[in-house]
DNA sequence: CATGAATGAGAGTTCATTCAT
DNA sequence: AATGAATGAACTCTCATTCAT
């Protein structure tokens, strides 16, 4: 950088795929052996450059972690928006089923970070992931429920965080369990009925229904989403005042 | 020499009280920094014993860890059932409401240990608690489940492991949103609405529907309750103008 | 011994018999870890005692060890001495050819400790077997000497501590060697040619030569004997063939 | 680029230095205080290095020490060599003096760790010494007592392992009572009288005796070599077939 | 006197980080 | 900029010795 006023655009690419060199290879070390299994020397050799090369792009372990999570973190992101926008269809309940799909196989392939992201949020404060990369991921089911609702297709009286968490939450429970049953089992639990039941639960719980009393669900349910709002100004009120 | 061929009761408790102060000492140091950040000297210090000590109870500090996660695991199994034999009520939603309310409860104060359980499953083979600890614990809210299917509470085409999945993965990921929101907002996410809302669900989505007025007599009891907490919110801030 | 003023025979013999137990367990296990190897523990378990016990026995393991070390060079001299005195002829050679037996089959068994007491007398202070003990042991090699001198059947010009250096010397390089083909090899060296070469080196070189027939009387009998042997050697092997 | 590719001279002969620094510096410590008494740390320290760098050179304690002694023994090999190479006469019983003067020599200096050598090869497998290196050392004996033999020098019917282990063993016992007498006598035994007495021994025991009645003498030798081959081929076809 | 649970200093070894080349 | 040899603090675990019972 110092050497030449105005880096070249190879130099500059240059050290832009080193970076990445470094990172993939920290990122298959510490899947295999955690955090604090992982050794430098390891990642240095499979990134194929020296060990005191990763210093100069990243301060210590802690940060090459920390940048190894969000880069991770910030892929799936890409993913289930690339899954998304890929989907033809524009059903709400084909789309779901899409995402839940991507986010089932992607939670049993990177088990490993997704428990990393959180172990480590607690007792590392170093290696602590932004918020903001987390809610980017699950922005992405947010904007199709929310997409759904305004499409008719979902009752609007449905409260979006606990679809979210339900969605993800039964889904990532569900890998742990489809993983567990991996282990030494004959019959292996299998991911297309989670997929499929999750979908449905969604049609018929969150589904709207077109039917006679509408009216009266309406009002009760619409009765409800009011109060909800209201306690949450009520809510950020208190907040304010505190 | 008779001390020798029959220790005393007194001995024989004091040995089995150092050894849960080891335990209690391990997991407090365990909890805080991980399994790899804690330190067999602080784990003696808080224990108030020697370093030495410790290993004459547990041959090292992976099976320290197993014994701690292993007792954990069976506490909380004791504890849900305990919360089960406690309710009086014979409703499945009633009791559903208090496993929920548990679960959640227990999940946010140990998120650390549920973490740390499945985080060392993958990548310490020495510490890897054996599967069926953890399925001690769920096996509370199965016989919860089939015994309302049996009462003609619940739909008998329900799928069992579904409702588990969405039951205990949509807690834990309420938990995780909680505790993030915990974390340095002014407005934290509250328990009740989870539990709530999961009980909703359940009620909505598994149970059986003999009668068609149910689902109105279902929302205006909701309704009603919504107010309830909305009341009790507000005299709270008028309590905190005043 | 403070309880009572004066000790009962009972008590007395009943202490010198744990004694002798710690002794023999500590014995045994110092052969098979060596010093820094064994552990204190072990012993008494071997010793069917308590840890602790041994401390008011022997100070320190460094003692225990010396103790140990002095009562197996004090055996070793007491036994040679038994062999001398059990040996019927009067005949130099064939009382040193018993000596040697016994030295050669000893060194091989007990090849630690005579190890162990040098590799201490230099590294470890503490333990250092006086050279009292020592020369106890070889002292029996000299009086067998002399005493072949003084009854005219070895030359009275001939270098004692030579013939010493030589006798025991030899004889333990011998083990050494014996001891390493024993590893691994099909046949091993035997005792028996070492012993026999042994007296039949002092016959020759240190026996007095009054006789001008006695080189060839000793020659053909030598000669006898090897064919003797082989002639064993060659039955011995048909027996196998048949 | 170039560094990497190709260590140049320098760096080599850098870490070979470093090497050898080590090396030295453990061999120093290992003879003072013994293999379990040895302190990494001490080694790192008379080493001038820091107490990791040993271990990107020896993978353990044990393999250091490993390295230390077959150094040893190498080194003892090749000064031995030296020594027959440079002793101008070619005189069977001169140059055994030479060899037996820098034997005996050897074993005052380095009694520590020939004692280690062979203690550490009962009870600690980790830290055995090949047979071969041993072998090695006194092969030079053999080479010399062999053409001592060619050369019409030495009685042809002469053993040579017996003559092997009164060369080495008596000098080694005799270096060990040496020692003893150094440690706080007033008259230390001394080295030559040793060594003459030894090479006396060898020309009065095993050199060739020309005189008169060699005619006799030669063929009851040679009865006796004749038997001694045949008793050897007996062995082989023994050993052959077990 | 005998015990063995408790101790804690000290051992070998690891590995993130530094820095001379 | 890149290297990897060097570092040494910090780790887990051992075991001779002590001492309350």
């Amino acid at each position: 950088m110092a050497s030449k006023a105005v880096p070249s655009e190879t130099q500059r690419s240059k050290l832009e795929r080193k970076e990445r060199v470094i990172l993939e290879a920290a990122r298959a070390i510490f899947v295999d052996h955690g955090f604090d299994g992982a050794r430098m020397q390891e990642i240095a050799r499979r990134a194929g450059i020296g060990e005191g090369t990763i210093y100069s792009y990243y301060e210590s372990k802690a940060e090459l972690m920390l940048a190894v999570l969000e880069q991770f973190w910030d892929g799936l992101t890409l993913e289930a928006e690339g899954v998304m926008a890929s989907v033809q269809a524009t059903d709400f309940f084909d789309r779901l089923q899409a995402l839940a799909q991507y986010h089932l196989n992607t939670v049993i392939v990177n088990a490993d970070f997704i428990n990393l992201t959180f172990a480590l949020r607690r007792n590392n404060s170093e290696v602590s992931v932004s918020r903001d990369h987390l809610r980017h991921y699950v922005a992405v089911f947010d904007r199709l429920f929310l997409r759904g609702q305004d499409r008719g297709e979902l009752r609007t009286d449905a409260v979006l965080w606990q679809a979210r968490d339900i969605f993800y939450g039964s889904l990532e429970y569900s890998a742990r369990s489809i993983e567990m049953t991996l282990e030494d089992d004959r019959k292996p639990r299998e991911q297309e009925p989670v997929v499929e039941q999750m979908v449905s639960l969604f049609r018929a719980h969150y589904g709207a229904r077109p039917e006679r009393e509408a009216a009266d669900g309406a009002t009760l349910a619409g009765l409800s989403r009011q109060i909800e709002q209201l306690t949450e100004k009520v809510d950020m009120l208190s907040g304010r005042l505190s």
